[in-house]
DNA sequence: GCAAGGTC
């Protein structure tokens, strides 16, 4: 185009058009920027990386306009110091591609920007140095023992993942519920017979059934009759990993997946760029034109529902907490969908949804608490009803449902409820849930390792290395994967922890800001690998063994169980752990019930609550004698 | 071949 009398060429990049690179030598401390398409088996970077030489020959000025983040601040500098001239140099940032935020960068446009550029490059050599250099470490020393070559790998977001499923299914595998009694009463709610829980916990089955004595012939006493009109507010729009759960939830797609879909969307220009944190339309986002152009299309019914909703004309998007510091939240673009497949239209139908949604109407809901009193004892039982009375938003995102409690309730202070029924209801604690992909991508956006570009993809290489494997949605370490595990954690301590993250995050502020050189940091980094390789000069067998028995590929002493190594009593750690578990939790329940051993092993074999370790154990040790005893 | 980060 031509703009203010100049010609300006516009050309994009796609991602990083150069990685680090070097030799297959160990330890490698050294590495160069390399173009992407000499590396990799996909070469669809040559035409960006060709085009952008050509151009650049002939260009007076260089302008980086890339996602303002320390990434696109190094896909820009590398394209501009390779093929054009850094002296020659400026820096337009934005965070939405709008014609507002665009027009104020270029007439803002800044030099070059050295802090975001070093810490990027500092970035990308932490993580190519500690990852090269410890999964080669991983395979030479397998390689040693077995001279098999199987691709291993370890890194700063990989391996504190592999090592989170690990120690949460490690308590969850070998976990044994505890028992406890609550009591279940039937009431007469106006016509309608209705059964809840009181809160009150025994933990003994005595105590439980001497109160559930009592209250054969007690009642409840409303206290108090609170009326409460709440709203439950509307969403607002997706971020990328928000549109993971959500797609997870709904219709069962991995984070890997449900990320190509979105870019599959994207490219075909129906929704807005995906791979951003934020839940914000920044006002430069013309909302109106887009609903406009929606209602047109095969979803023009839920425009017509949400122009119900709307008072005055002007939508108002719910902006939620999260950001980006280079792209604005998801939404459609307007453009109406051709021929996509099936899933790409679920996942934009729900992008759509989501987003009138978050244009929408808050619910409003009627919630009545009722303050009671057991009689005879002293107990205050709170109970709640809800009904929905204005569905808003509910109507058109409709992947969320809310309960509404049907009936009439016509009670008031000083009304007496008879109860109609005692029972006593033995309950069991419960473990903390398995992972799944989806919420093992939440717990790394929680504790803020990999990006949204590379959480999903981050998960799909632990299944790849068969660290991890799945069944149904659950995913579960293999021997591979707890082998790694317990290798790293013993002799590259750092790199299990989440910490290793924030402390190169708070080392990358420092060279923003100036405190450090990019290349001392860079150099700390290489002391310290240098460091722990010359330690370990002499243990590589150790490792090499520890990593060939999980693969079957040196003999070894097995659990009597399963195929990890044994570790005491003939048991792997797990299945120690588990029947260590299981004898102290049996006396419990003796002590909590007063079953026989006989009916609490069957209780806990059959419970969901009890994990796969220790129902291995029951198995293995229990589970005959109690056959035989009846 | 190996990381994590871009994007195809
Ligand atoms: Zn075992």
């Amino acid at each position: 185009m031509t703009y203010r009398g100049k010609l300006h060429v516009i050309a994009s990049a796609a991602g990083h058009l150069f990685e680090l690179y070097a030799n297959g030598s160990f330890p490698v401390f050294e590495a160069e920027w390399k173009p992407s398409w000499q590396i990799s088996a996909n070469k669809f970077s040559k035409k960006y990386y060709m085009l952008l030489q050509q151009l650049s020959k002939k260009a007076s000025l260089f302008v980086n306009a890339c996602d303002y983040d320390i990434e696109g601040s190094v896909i820009g500098y590398n394209i501009i110091r390779f093929f054009g001239d850094i002296k020659r140099a400026k820096r337009m940032k934005f965070s939405a591609l709008t014609k507002d935020e665009i027009l104020k960068a270029y007439n803002s446009m800044s030099e070059l920007d050295y802090p975001y550029i070093n810490a990027g490059i500092a970035r990308h050599y932490v993580d190519w140095l500690w990852g090269i250099n410890v999964s080669r470490f991983l395979m030479r020393s397998l390689h040693k023992v077995s001279k098999k070559r199987i691709t291993l790998s370890a890194g700063r977001v990989q391996t504190p993942t592999l090592y989170e499923v690990i120690s949460k299914e490690f308590k969850r595998e070998t976990y044994v519920p505890e028992p406890y009694f609550r009591i279940k009463l039937t009431v007469t709610l106006g016509s309608i017979p209705y059964s809840f829980t009181l809160s009150k916990i025994f933990e003994n089955k005595k105590d439980a059934e001497k109160v559930a004595e009592l209250l054969k012939k007690g009642y409840l006493e409303v206290v108090k009759v609170e009326r409460i009109n709440k709203t439950l507010e509307r969403p607002p729009p997706f971020n990328l990993g928000d549109l993971q759960a959500e797609a997870g939830r709904i219709f069962g797609f991995s984070p890997y997946k449900t990320e190509r879909v979105a870019e599959e969307l994207y490219l075909e220009g129906l929704i807005s760029y995906p791979r951003t944190n934020s839940q914000k339309i920044p006002p430069s986002v013309n909302v109106e034109e887009i609903i406009k152009e929606l209602g047109k299309g095969p979803y023009g019914f839920l425009v017509s529902k949400l122009n119900s909703m709307v008072v005055g004309g002007r939508y108002l998007i719910k902006q939620g907490k999260e950001e980006d510091p280079a792209h604005p939240a998801i939404y459609p673009t307007g453009e109406k969908p051709g021929k996509i497949t099936k899933d790409a239209l679920k996942l934009y139908e729900l992008i759509v949804r989501r987003f009138l949604a978050s244009a929408s109407g808050d619910a409003n809901i009627n919630s009545i608490k009722v303050v009671t009193r057991v009689h005879p004892l002293e107990y205050v039982e709170e109970l709640n009803f809800q009904s929905v009375v204005n569905p808003g938003w509910l109507s058109i995102y409709t992947y969320t449902q809310v309960k509404s409690f049907q009936g009439y309730i016509d009670i008031k202070e000083g009304t007496k409820i008879p109860i109609s029924k005692v029972s006593i209801a033995l309950e069991i604690s419960k473990p903390e849930a398995r992972y799944t992909k989806v919420s093992l991508l939440k717990w790394m956006e929680k504790v803020g390792i990999g990006t949204e570009a590379t959480r999903g993809n981050i998960i799909e290489i632990l299944f790849k290395r068969k660290y991890l494997s799945q069944k149904g949605k659950y995913i579960y370490p293999t021997p591979l994967g707890i082998s790694i595990v317990n290798v790293l954690k013993e002799n590259f301590p750092e790199l299990v922890s989440v910490k290793l993250t924030t402390e190169m995050e708070n080392m990358l502020k420092d060279v923003q800001r100036g405190k450090i050189d990019k290349d001392q940091a860079i150099e700390l980094v290489k002391r310290k690998l240098s460091e722990y390789f010359t330690k370990y000069s002499n243990i590589e067998e150790k490792i090499g063994l520890a990593l060939a028995k999980p693969l079957g590929l040196v003999k070894y002493e097995k659990c009597e169980i399963c195929e990890l190594e044994a570790f005491k009593d003939k048991l792997c750690e797990w299945h120690f752990e588990a029947l260590k578990n299981l004898k102290e939790k049996i006396n419990l329940w003796k002590i909590r019930t007063g079953y026989s051993e006989g009916v609490i092993i069957k209780k806990l074999y059959k419970s969901s609550a009890t994990g796969i370790y220790t129902k291995e154990v029951i198995k293995k040790y229990f589970l005959d004698d109690v056959s035989h005893a009846n």
